[in-house]
DNA sequence: ATAAAATTTTAGGATTGCCTAAATTTTTAC
DNA sequence: GTAAAAATTTAGGCAATCCTAAAATTTTAT
C-alpha cells in the first residue's frame, strides 16, 4: 500500500511540476519541510516504485500510475475543502488544514457521496479545480495579478489556499473567485497596486499579488 | 503527541474494562490483532506515559488522563458515525469502517461542528452512548437479549457495530435502538430465540442475541 | 506440592521515515 | 578551465511499531 508520506510527496511533486519549475530534490525538501537527506531517499524509494523517475540534477517526473495517485489524493482535498465550507460552515481560510489531514483517509465511497452532495463540482472554494475521478483535470492558464498592466478588468480565477491570513483578508476586501476587479494603477519596481473592486479601492503588495490568479482575459476597465 | 496507535491502545483498553473483564495483556492483543509481545512493549510504553497502570497477570487500568483521551476518540468515532448516516446518507453498517479511520484525524473544530449539526446527540445509530466533549458518558445497565426469559416484553439499547453483515441482517427484520419486541420462546442449551417484532415472529441465534443488548425493564408481554 | 498449562516477558530483528555531518558531483562564474 | 558555490548522495543514527522464538513466571489441576 502506498503510505500517507509516499502521497504528500506526490502531491508536492505534482504541485512543483504544475508551476513549472523542475522538481529538484531541493525543491521537494523545502516544500516538504525535512531535509535534503530525507527526501533523496525517498525519490529513491518511490523510484522504485515507479511512480516517478528521476534524472540528478535535472528532477523528477511523475509516471502516469505516480500522477494518478497525486491527483485522487488532490481530489480529495479539494473536494472536502468545499464539502467542509458547504455543509460545516467552514470558513475558506479553515478549510486547508481540516482536509490536509482527511484526504489521506476518506474512502472511495465518501469521496463519491460527497462530491453527488456538491452536485459534482468542479472547482474549490478558493477557485482550484477538483480533479475528475478518472484522473482528468482542467487546465488553465491564469496569470498572476503582479503580472497585470494598469487599466486593465480582469477576473479573479483562484488563490492560493495555505495561509489562512492572506484568506481572512482577501475575504474581508472581497476578493474571491469569478470576483472582477480593476488595476487602477501599478507602482513601480514591484511596488502596491492599486485595485478597484465595486467602489472600493485597495493598495496590495507582491505578497498577495502574486497569490491572487486571475483569467487571461484582456478587457478595458471602461 | 499522543500517536494514533497509542489512541487505538487506550480505546480497546477503555472498551475491555467496560465490558467488565480484566484488562490483560493476551485480551488486548486479541482485540488489536498483534502479537502478545508487541502488546507487552506498549503497555510499559504507555505505563511511562501514565496513560495507564499494569499489574502482571492481573490487568491494566486507564488513569484519568488514558481515559479522557480513550474518551475523546469513542466521541469522534460515535459522532461520526452518526454524521456519515445523517449529512451522508451512510447506512449503519457503513459509518463503522469510515469513522475508525476519520476519528484520529478530525479537529476539535470539526467535531463540534458536527456536533452542532446533529443537535448534540446523546447517541450514535447503533445506540452507543456519545461522551460528552468534557468526558462524561453515559453509563446504562444494558442485558443481552441472550440473557433475557421468554415472554418478556423488551426495548432493544444497542447493538454491536463492528459486524456490517449483521447489522443488515439486523436491520433487515426490523431491529434497531428503542425497537420493542417480544421474545416469543427460547429453545434450550442455548438454542434460537424466537421473538416477535410487531406481527413477525424471527428465530436469533446465539451469536446474534449477544450482540443485541436491551434495556433492562421487565414488562409482560401481555 | 508439583507438573502441566497458560500467560507474560525478553531477545533479537525488520521496516518506515526522519535527522546530521561529511563526502561527492555538478554547475556556474570568472 | 578552474575554483567556488550549489546540489545531491552516502554514512551512521534514532524512534515507533511490528514480528518470531525462546525464556521466565504464574496459575491450575491433580
Amino acid at each position: 500500500m502506498i503510505t500517507q508520506t509516499v502521497q504528500d510527496y506526490l502531491k508536492v511533486i505534482y504541485k512543483l511540476s504544475e508551476s513549472g519549475a523542475s522538481v529538484t530534490t531541493n525543491a521537494i525538501a523545502e516544500r516538504m519541510n525535512v531535509s535534503q537527506a530525507s527526501v533523496t531517499g525517498m525519490i529513491k524509494k518511490m523510484a522504485e516504485l515507479k511512480l516517478i523517475s528521476h534524472t540528478p540534477y535535472y528532477g523528477v517526473t511523475l509516471s502516469d500510475a505516480g500522477r494518478k495517485i497525486a491527483l485522487e489524493i488532490i481530489r480529495h482535498h479539494r473536494l472536502l475543502e468545499l464539502y467542509l465550507a458547504e455543509a460545516l460552515g467552514y470558513s475558506w481560510d479553515e478549510v486547508h488544514d481540516e482536509a490536509e489531514r482527511l484526504e489521506h483517509v476518506i474512502s472511495e465511497e465518501m469521496e463519491e457521496r460527497m462530491a453527488a452532495f456538491l452536485g459534482h463540482p468542479s472547482t474549490d472554494p478558493h477557485g482550484a479545480p477538483i480533479p475528475t475521478k478518472d484522473g482528468f483535470i482542467m487546465e488553465r492558464q491564469l496569470t498572476p495579478l503582479t503580472a497585470v498592466e494598469s487599466g486593465q478588468k480582469v477576473r479573479v480565477g483562484q488563490v492560493s489556499d495555505r495561509d489562512p491570513e492572506m484568506l481572512r483578508y482577501l475575504g474581508k476586501i472581497g476578493i474571491y473567485p469569478n470576483v472582477e476587479l480593476s488595476v487602477v494603477a501599478k507602482a513601480p519596481f514591484g511596488g502596491p497596486l492599486t485595485i478597484k473592486i465595486g467602489k472600493q479601492q485597495h493598495h496590495l503588495g507582491e505578497g498577495l499579488t502574486d497569490n491572487i490568479l486571475i483569467y487571461h482575459e484582456k478587457r478595458s476597465s471602461r
